[in-house]
DNA sequence: GTCTATATTGAGATAGAC
DNA sequence: GTCTATCTCAATATAGAC
């Protein structure tokens, strides 16, 4: 009894869920369109029908695989959104939870990076510029709020956006590229700091930690 | 006589560049594994044996596809680096360089991206990072030569190449995954001008076109 | 639900004529 | 140099037993 299914869907969270982690590993390491189905179910440790009973073909499986954390990372931008602080302070932890979220689901985020920066690689359309968008907004939003309260000074919201965004970013790069030399979080908060300085209203001026 | 390539290599420009041309543009819209031979030949207007012939296999045309863009970019930084001018001009001008070869090479640039950041899809090796750590190492170099000189203010200068990278590579980008907004040259050097703001030195200070 | 076995298509690559 | 024709193998996917 080592292994007894026992009617109905049973051990599907088993295989299932091996499944999706085999694909994840693979797809991520390899890249979509290298990656073939044997591969998937040799290494989850079944055979091909298995994967189609679940999902209804390769595409299934990456769809599965992408639409939990893309959901959770939008949900976690409004939920950062709805805390309090300075602008300064909710910018930032805007960032850092983008980044956490990144970094939480790094495999599939590396995915995400080449199919919606480069080639769709054969995979089914997601909307990934559709979260891009919303964090964008949302960090827009908050430098405008900032403007408004002097704790920035005047200028054009969006560049600035750009300035966060892109400090954001690079560290997520380079997460994807050298997993050894980290920015990390305090990384971003360190390039934060500099734009931060950049952008200080004049009352508020020097706030940043010296590093 | 429409066609006589009489014998030698003499419509090699042609068809090999076809050949490339091709490549380029399919490797560049639905990656390098998801592409096929017979695509890239048919585009081409020639048949497999020709680009067999030409390259040794669908590596080798990534290969000679990669290898010659790569070295320019490699070759502008280090003219760049030549040339003259406050640290701020000087690395404004890297910054440009890095990003117009960036935007001249842009379906070469797609696939190098989703390759470096992204899983290697099957493709042969590239070192694409040793160009981007020389371009690192001289943002690097300038910025602690601005720091000595004191146009810059003390502090780390690796935190602050960060934020000078990030926001080169956010308008790299979005250049792939939004061609219609662009953030441009422009948007770079606006961008810039925040960072410099929140690392010059006192005696410079606010020397930033304000927009 | 999970398997064995197989259908079918198209992939990368080549032989050899011209 | 460029073609037609073809090899070989592996891809996605499914039929049908258990």
């Amino acid at each position: 009894m080592a292994k007894t299914p026992r009617k109905g869907a049973e051990s599907e969270g088993d295989v299932r869920g091996r499944l999706l982690e085999s694909a994840a590993a693979l797809f991520s390491t390899k890249g979509y369109a290298a990656t073939t189905v044997r591969e998937i179910v040799a290494r989850a440790g079944v055979t091909k029908p298995a994967l189609y009973y679940y999902f209804r073909s390769k595409e299934g499986v990456y769809l599965d695989l992408m639409r939990a954390p893309l959901k959770g990372f939008e949900d976690h931008i409004e939920s950062a959104m709805r805390e309090e602080g300075t602008s300064r302070e909710r910018l930032e932890r805007l960032c850092l939870h983008a980044y956490d979220d990144f970094v939480r689901n790094l495999s599939l985020a590396r995915i995400m990076f080449s199919i919606y920066y480069g080639p769709p690689q054969g995979a089914p359309f997601i909307d990934f510029d559709a979260a891009q968008l919303r964090f964008q907004e949302c960090l827009v939003q908050v430098l405008k709020e900032g403007i408004r309260s002097g704790e920035f000074r005047k200028g054009d919201p969006v560049d600035r956006m750009w300035a966060v965004a892109g400090a954001v970013n690079v560290a997520m790069e380079i997460e994807l590229c050298r997993p050894g030399q980290t920015i990390g979080r305090a990384g971003i908060s360190r390039m934060l700091d500099i734009v931060f300085e950049g952008i200080a209203g004049s009352g508020v001026k020097g706030k940043g930690k010296a590093r």
